[in-house]
RNA sequence: GCGCCACUAGCUCAGUUGGAUAGAGCAUCAGCCUUCUAAGCUGAGGGUCACAGGUUCGAGUCCUGUGUGGCGCGCCA
């Protein structure tokens, strides 16, 4: 972040010069550290409403700029027009002794003080075990809520259970088949489009166990207990699966609710209302095209059963209803299409559209020895999210899957995950934090204290002054990741603030050092500590005081 | 056919609302442990940013078109 003083200085050089609009001044961190510690290109823009040479430009403002050559070191203009800022090391103590005293509430901003909201996650349907895309959506979903925490947001974790409809029925259907399968009628029909995972049969074999042979009769009734029962064994499974990675939602609403509360029912009025819905061939359409969309879509099939379009338009109300002031869904990529459709909805509904945030992420592929590893939920043959965290660990986990952009395709390399060792990048996090941990163990065995008072403007080296940088861009990196809904930003900062500390570590000894470089030094360690503590918390990765 | 996402080093991926010499990890090669944890550090090689146009002082980044791959396009969710 860009201090204060910067900006105030340049906006007063550029009115100086009679340029009142300053909307242009911009400032970016050069990647090459020879052009210094923050660099704006505002000369260049200039020039062309100026009509003057850019460089021209750029020696008129920097001839009104007046800065304390105790904070900056120098000021230069180089290339076409860049002016290019370089602090001293004398800021960098001062700003590092900042940080030092905020303590736990670096990086926390109030962005988002007194608003509300609300990040649904997983969502999975409760017929099944949760797989690998699930986990990634889990991942992604639970970071995103932490980072709307820490940017001061009162955060409700929601799982959207989806416990109506069709796919209830399948898994009614599929159970009782294995149920009469398991006692005794092996050519017992299963359904077609059923569930084939070896699941079905756990759930069989305990229902003849609690219900013996009571349920052969094929009756409503009956398979309304295979299907309760399933919908629990289900939940129970897919809840402990989180608690493993540590992921616990705050609210878990049913869909089923929507249909006994009536909102279902609510929601069609309000359409009716509005004149946007039809009837046709039996069925009820939503009529999308007065909303400006391509196509019309049923909401009430003719066999008088909502498809889902209808209860997540109702859900969605819900949560509006609910006086949330921002909406985060996250969604796989095969959920893309129904977006634009309950986007609408809600605009119809009288809601404002631009509160609700849909984050989609792209699939996951399992590589293993270099092949991909085949994901198949028809046969039931799926890695299963469960056996990936028995196989990896949480932390590996949770890390691989926030450590690509949401957008891209992730890949999961098993051996790599597999690997305890430096190439993970994981341990390689853990590690960094581990070793700060031990330093201050070393130092309390050996009764080494540290002086709170003592200045850190004492420090120079270009492994203390790169560190200090770093720390520097912890909030605006996490304010960052949470705007844009990208965890990943977080996870490659991180593993950057790692290095800059293990070079720190390799070079500069803490313990031994003469004062008041010990004390300084113990607050760069103190820092570094905290922001890889509350970073790997974020992301939901444990951070080892030992390893 | 239409929509969304991707295409950057051998592989997996970053690339800050258009900026200066395009970066990291893995892999390959060469070095560094009497010291606070070597699960670490340092260095080297490796690029037609898929392709072709366009916009401008400047394009990996923005626009148009083409190609390749993934995911969708149902009265399934």
């Amino acid at each position: 972040m860009v201090p204060k003083f910067i900006v105030d200085e340049f906006t007063k050089a550029l009115q100086a010069i009679g340029i009142n609009d300053t909307s242009k001044l911009r400032f970016e961190e050069p990647k090459n550290q020879d052009f210094g510690d923050y660099a704006t290109s505002v000369a260049l823009i200039l020039s062309k409403e100026l009509r003057k040479n850019p460089r021209e430009i750029a020696n008129s403002i920097v001839e009104k700029l007046n800065f304390d050559n105790k904070l900056v070191e120098k000021v230069t203009i180089d290339g076409p027009g860049f002016i290019n800022l370089k602090f001293t090391s004398y800021f960098y103590g001062q700003e590092l002794e900042r940080i030092y005293q905020l303590g736990d509430d670096f990086g926390k901003s109030n962005l988002g003080k007194g608003l509300r909201a609300n990040v649904e996650y997983v969502s999975a349907n409760p017929t099944g075990l949760l797989h690998l895309g699930h986990g990634r959506n889990a991942c992604i979903g639970d970071s995103i809520a932490n980072l709307y925490s820490w940017l001061g947001y009162e955060v409700t974790r929601e799982f959207y259970f989806n416990n109506a409809g069709k796919q209830m029925t399948n898994l009614a259907r599929s159970i009782y088949a294995r149920y009469r399968q398991l006692l005794g009628e092996a050519d017992f029909p299963f359904p077609e489009d059923g569930y084939f995972g070896d699941y079905i049969k756990d759930i069989a074999q305990e229902l003849i166990e609690k219900y013996g042979n009571s349920l052969i009769p094929e009756t409503p009734e009956n398979l309304e207990i295979c299907k309760k029962f399933g919908e629990e064994w289900c939940f129970d499974k897919i809840r402990k699966t989180l608690a493993k990675l540590k992921i616990f939602h705050d609210t878990f609403y049913n869909e089923d609710s929507l249909y006994r509360n009536k909102k279902i029912d609510e929601v069609i009025a309000i359409f009716c209302e509005k004149n946007l819905v039809y009837e046709k061939d039996g069925a009820l359409w939503l009529a999308l095209t007065k909303l400006g969309l391509n196509e019309e879509r049923v909401i009430v099939k003719s066999t008088g059963e909502p498809t889902y379009r209808l209860p997540d338009i109702a859900y969605h109300r819900e949560k509006f209803l609910r006086g949330y002031d921002l909406i985060i869904d996250i969604f796989g990529a095969d959920h893309i299409a129904t977006v634009p459709d309950v986007l609408a909805g809600i605009r119809a509904l009288g809601f404002d559209d631009q509160k609700v945030k849909v984050v989609i992420h792209q699939f996951v592929t399992l590589m293993e020895n270099g092949v991909q590893v085949k994901m198949s939920k028809r046969s039931g043959r799926s890695y299963t999210l469960d056996e990936l965290i028995e196989e990896v660990g949480p932390d590996v986990v949770r890390f691989f899957f926030l450590m690509r952009s949401v957008s891209s395709h992730l890949e999961f390399d098993l051996n790599l995950a597999r690997e305890h060792s430096e190439k993970n990048p994981v341990f390689y996090l853990q590690y960094a934090y581990a070793r700060i941990c031990s330093i201050f163990d070393t130092a309390k065995e050996r009764n080494i204290k540290f002086d709170e008072n003592s200045p850190t403007d004492c420090l120079n080296l270009p492994q203390e002054i790169n560190l200090i940088k770093l720390q520097r861009m912890f909030p605006k990196i996490i304010e960052t990741a949470a705007l844009k809904f990208e965890p990943q930003i977080l996870s490659d900062y991180l593993y950057d603030i790692a290095t800059a500390f293990h070079t720190f570590y390799h070079d500069c000894r803490i313990i031994g050092s003469p004062e008041p470089i010990l004390s300084a030094r113990f607050k760069l360690a103190r820092v570094t500590q905290r922001i890889l503590k509350n970073g790997l918390t974020i992301l939901g990765v444990d951070a080892p005081e030992r390893m």
